[in-house]
DNA sequence: ATGTGC
């Protein structure tokens, strides 16, 4: 994007002035570097955003944004229902509840060098990876709505981890409002055999070392520590999250144009909160909610069994888990006020910064941590929400690297077989049933993490904690 | 992201 087109707030926060049928600003944070490779269509989607009816304060842009389906991906944008505020499918995402969970092991760096290759085939026959993937849980009927209605909660009551894992999970693991009734049996039918599957695209689960710290005393509130060995999980809700985007958007479209509300894009299709669609979609994308929050505490058991084969001393605590395709009703400050508002953030992490109530003790005074993963045979990060964040994205902060070109160009540029090999020659060891997936997933398709997330602690959205840096790594 | 799609 041309940086022109903004008037600068400071070296990291560039404004799109409200102007046309915008109702409030753009506000996109990012170096101008990050600004410049940005795609034009993210000021154009974020005026967009900006023009839906009871969008409060401003649409939001992290520094990872790229174009995507109706909002920017990287996108974040509340509203309040008492001015005529709107609910998007779009606006969630089509990967309900996506997100990333970190997992310590306890493990050096040189103990799982010694056993890397066994661990790196022991995960990959442990952990169902790739497109239709399924798992070893078949769900009945009523299986299927206690777990919408449980999440994390229900596959711990089904053996899967432990209660401790829960209290470091958003939401204690289970989302409140979840409404089986209003997830299609066509969504219900395509995640039956679905739970404790990684999926495709970018999705992952990764070995990691612990590269470098950045923050002390953060880092010994989280339990990191240079040359420790940590397991991040990023997957989301599969078919059923899926499923649900793709038959709201249908509904949203109907209603947003019985609502009156004239959409400068189609893709933008929403209804209003304070409508019986609006519910019934809330209580669908808090099912969905649920469902990724149990699909990761699955796959989290699975790499304990896994690790536990080949290190039994080892023990996989859960550092967090956070979502980054979301709309949550929360309570932020706004100007003088306190006010409720439902806070899309798509392709956003959730980055509440310190002494916020619905932190776990241990780490209200440090802030909430902030897991941003990074693409395949790049750096992944662990940030912290800042103690500011609060008032500027409502508490948000990036979620990745962010793709640098399409995956359709990945593919004309890298076979998957080489970029399996400069890998392992850099000792990363790649394990998927795709080879096409790892080239449109090659690393140099994707922007520089490192970048994202300097701008993102510059822009004052959340601190440097830690970095990871991959050692094995099973692709979906 | 996705029982990947013109």
């Amino acid at each position: 994007m041309e940086p022109g087109r903004f008037r600068q707030r400071g070296p990291f926060e560039w404004e799109l002035p409200a102007s046309g049928r915008m109702r409030v600003p753009g506000v996109v944070f990012g170096s101008r570097a990050l600004i410049e490779a940005m795609d034009d269509k993210v000021g154009e989607q974020l005026a967009n955003v900006a023009s839906l009816p009871g969008i409060v304060d401003a649409a939001y842009a992290m520094p990872d944004a790229h174009w995507g389906y109706g909002f920017p991906i990287g996108g974040v944008a509340a509203f309040d229902a008492d001015e005529g505020g709107v609910v998007s499918a779009g606006g969630v995402g089509f990967d309900i509840s996506c997100g990333v969970r970190l997992l310590h092991t306890g493990l050096t760096a040189a103990e799982l060098e010694a056993d890397k290759q066994r661990l790196a085939d022991l995960l990959y026959a442990r952990i169902p990876a790739g497109v239709g993937s399924t798992g070893a849980l078949r769900l009945s009927a009523a299986g299927m709505d206690a777990m919408l209605r449980g999440g994390a909660r229900w596959a711990v009551a089904e053996g899967y981890g432990s209660v401790a894992d829960l209290a470091h999970i958003e939401e204690g693991g289970c989302m409140a409002g979840a409404d089986p009734a209003a997830v299609s049996d066509m969504a219900k039918r395509r995640q039956r055999d679905e739970m404790g599957t990684l999926g495709s695209g970018n999705h992952y689960l990764e070995v990691q070392v612990v590269d470098e710290v950045f923050d002390a005393a953060l880092a010994e509130t989280y339990g990191l520590a240079a040359g420790e060995v940590v397991v991040s999980i990023h997957c989301g809700s599969r078919g059923l999250g899926h499923q649900i985007g793709t038959d709201y958007l249908r509904e949203m479209v109907i209603a947003a144009q019985e609502a009156g509300i004239d959409l400068p894009d189609r893709e933008l299709a929403c209804a209003p909160l304070k409508s019986a669609l609006g519910q019934r979609y809330l209580g669908a994308m808090r099912a969905g909610i649920n469902c990724a929050l149990a699909n990761r505490q699955i796959l989290t058991h699975l790499a304990r069994e896994a690790f536990a084969e080949l290190f039994p001393q080892a023990r996989l605590p859960l550092l967090y888990d956070v979502s980054h395709n979301t709309c949550k009703e929360e309570t932020h400050r706004v100007g003088d006020g306190r006010r409720r508002l439902f806070v899309h953030r798509k392709g956003a992490t959730r980055a509440f910064g310190p002494g916020h109530a619905e932190l776990p003790p241990e780490y209200r005074q440090a802030g909430q941590p902030v897991l941003i993963g990074g693409s395949m045979g790049t750096s992944s990060w662990v940030l912290a929400g800042a103690a500011g964040t609060g008032e500027r994205a409502f508490g948000s902060a990036c979620h990745g690297a962010g793709r640098a070109m399409s995956r359709h160009e990945a593919l004309r540029r890298w076979h998957g077989r080489n970029v399996v090999d400069e890998l392992a020659a850099r000792g990363i060891l790649i394990r998927s049933p795709s080879f096409r997936g790892v080239a449109e997933e090659a690393p140099l398709a994707y922007k520089d993490v490192g970048a994202v997330v300097d701008a993102a602690a510059h822009a004052g959205l959340a601190e440097k904690v830690a970095r990871l840096v991959p050692r094995v790594c099973i692709k979906g």
